[in-house]
DNA sequence: GCCAACGTTGGC
DNA sequence: GCCAACGTTGGC
């Protein structure tokens, strides 16, 4: 059973253009446990993520990405010289997980943080709940799909992706 | 730049 | 185990 997601990335560090570019890229520098857990435990090659612009205007939903490799250690935490360095990494317990991402397309309209908070389909989503902040969050099919359709997609051809 | 909401750290 | 202090997220 597929799994469906919602993973935020600051554009100016690393956007959903820069994801297309590169073909593929692992979701280094988590350093939260439950959004770990999630990239660890739960996150499996064929699920698709929404890939999600914050702290930009507007905040929105950018493009459709796949998960390409499961949950494994976030080798960044174990190099100094990294910012996302963690000086209770170890080879043993590398402490931190990531995955691997590839661009499904690019939303051909984005889909606005304002549009989801004003549509009561989206009732009920994480993304909207007050004081959420977690980078990586799970999400409903029918929440999934309705992003799809106000991006323009043609939902079902996406969901097959 | 502000600040609310959380998560983490570390002294006790 | 409690909780104050601090750091981060991320919309506004």
């Amino acid at each position: 059973m597929r799994s469906l997601w919602l993973m935020k990335s600051e554009p100016h560090v690393y956007s959903f253009e820069d994801l297309v570019a590169d073909g593929q890229t692992h979701w280094d520098g988590v350093r939260n446990y439950q959004a770990r857990n999630m990239m660890r435990d739960q996150m499996k090659v064929g699920d698709l993520v929404l890939y999600y612009h914050s702290n930009t205007k507007p905040p929105h939903v950018a493009g459709l990405a796949r998960v390409v490799r499961e949950g494994y250690p976030d080798h960044t935490a174990l190099d100094p010289s990294s910012k996302y360095f963690d000086a209770k990494a170890t080879e043993e317990n590398p402490r931190w997980s990531m995955v691997d991402l590839a661009p499904v397309a690019a939303c051909p309209d984005i889909v606005s943080l304002e549009v989801i908070k004003e549509d009561p389909a989206f009732e009920g989503m994480l993304l909207i709940r007050r004081g959420q902040r977690l980078s990586i969050q799970p999400v409903e099919e029918h929440h999934f799909r309705r992003v799809l359709m106000l991006a323009g997609f043609d939902v079902d051809e996406m969901m097959e992706a």
